[in-house]
DNA sequence: TATATTATATCATATATATGAATTTCCACT
DNA sequence: AGTGGAAATTCATATATATGATATAATATA
């Protein structure tokens, strides 16, 4: 069953513009896997055929989506769902450059540890599952020239991830988005962090070989797929000393407009 | 001089395409500003005049700098040049929540002093200005809910704001960068924020009523103008028991499409 | 076989035009 | 003076079409 073979309905009286419509009709493929990350998408002269308009119409919803980061256009190509990947990873969902550069580089990943165990209240409320449900607990060291600054630590519902394993983990060769996305069909659309300072206790103080009660700063990620669903909470323990989190805003761009 | 009367040079042969060529010259005119906080711009007609291009390719260039945030279409009424602004600086730069709550309230301002100092080296290196020139020092407490959590220290030099007195700064009824643009015609065009986890120190333990060392957060801000001229050093210091700094990625945008 | 050329597919830019929607302005009417 | 509705202004959506730029595939040539 190809998209192409796919019948979408097009109100052309209502009030939601034509090009929205069919920007939600290819955001539901997306949902829905009908359209999988890397995937090459119909071309410009099928969709005006599969949405009966003109092909200005079609390239607004295309441009909303490449906008959004669901699609990506290349000239002399074609148009292909966005996937998670090192290549694509840059700096979405990592902010930390060291002092005085504003230069943001990929981490090395050190595994340490992955365990089941029953989710905590708090964990079961962010990731909206029932209390005391199976959870993986997944630790991991994050550095950059070889020094290590960063304890990760992700929750993740097993009951979302049935068939993970720790070996699966260790063993795969690209981001662990890419791995949520490649084996398990999740996809991470959007993420929010909540960061605090704090003392550092004995395990991550150990961990980063820094004394205890040391000020650390603590980020709580959420990471979240289509339609706000939460995956991921991953919180994050850093040593600040040698590193900043580092949070660029370009022109006047507000969350208002 | 209005805008109408200007010649602009659109080279239809060039490899820049025209509607950029135009987004460029628009952002010359806010650079230059011809074009004023505000202000009204003239209507799509009258740029297709200017430019002699067709309709299409004036809304791609003003549709490119209203995403960068620099201008505001609004239907029926015309497009106008983004200022900065109380309704307008919803948590543009301003990024903390109560815990437990995702929502960003405008803060409370609290004065507490204006001073005229030597830069120090590095401060002197930030603002791009030789080293002991003179820089105002400002410092505000903020809160939410009737409570200061925040100290913040505002360095500038005085080269740039020659006129600026602590009557003026304090008798302001708008945001500090609405004072930059309005009262000195210097709009803040971007941010870049850096983050680090501390121990309070005496100043601002006090300040903020907490025991010394404990962790706060620091959050170093500096503030550019186009072209990238730095115009602010701000350094916050945070006291985070009761509340997060809050940062949402929506979609898979990263920093690298 | 290796290289240069040509053809093809796909997105990008640009024009011209028509109609619709949102907002303000103005004027007739009470 | 106040109200309601028509007119004017401005941006938004949509169609139709032509040409250009970029990347790949196929073909011809040395």
């Amino acid at each position: 069953m190809s998209i192409t073979d796919l019948q979408f309905n097009i109100d052309r009286d209502s009030k939601t513009p034509m090009w929205l419509q069919i920007r939600n009709e290819l955001f539901n493929c997306l949902y829905r896997d009908e359209l999988r990350p890397g995937q090459l998408i119909p071309n410009e002269k099928t969709l005006v055929d599969l949405f009966r308009v003109s092909i200005g119409t079609v390239r607004k919803a295309v441009g909303a989506l490449e906008k959004e980061g669901f699609l990506i256009r290349k000239q002399g190509l074609g148009t292909f769902v966005f996937q998670h990947d090192k290549s694509t990873f840059h700096f979405a969902y990592f902010h930390f450059a060291l002092n005085g550069t504003d230069e943001i580089s990929y981490p090395e990943v050190e595994f340490i540890s992955f365990e089941t165990k029953k989710a905590t209240k708090y964990e079961a409320k962010i990731l909206n599952i029932p209390a005391g449900s199976n959870v993986y607990e997944i630790f991991n060291k994050l550095g950059i020239n070889k020094k290590n600054y960063i304890v990760d630590k992700i929750i993740i519902s097993q009951a979302k991830f049935p068939t993970l394993t720790e070996e699966i983990f260790i063993n795969r060769t690209n981001t662990i988005y890419n791995l949520y996305q490649n084996k398990f069909n999740i996809f991470i659309t959007n993420c929010s962090e909540k960061l605090k300072a704090m003392s550092a206790d004995k395990t991550v103080s150990a961990l980063l070989n820094i004394k205890l009660d040391s000020p650390i700063l603590r980020i709580e990620r959420i990471g979240q797929t289509y339609h706000n669903e939460t995956i991921e909470l991953r919180t994050s323990f850093v040593h600040t000393n040698d590193i900043d989190y580092v949070n660029t805003q370009n022109s006047t761009f507000g969350d208002t407009f």
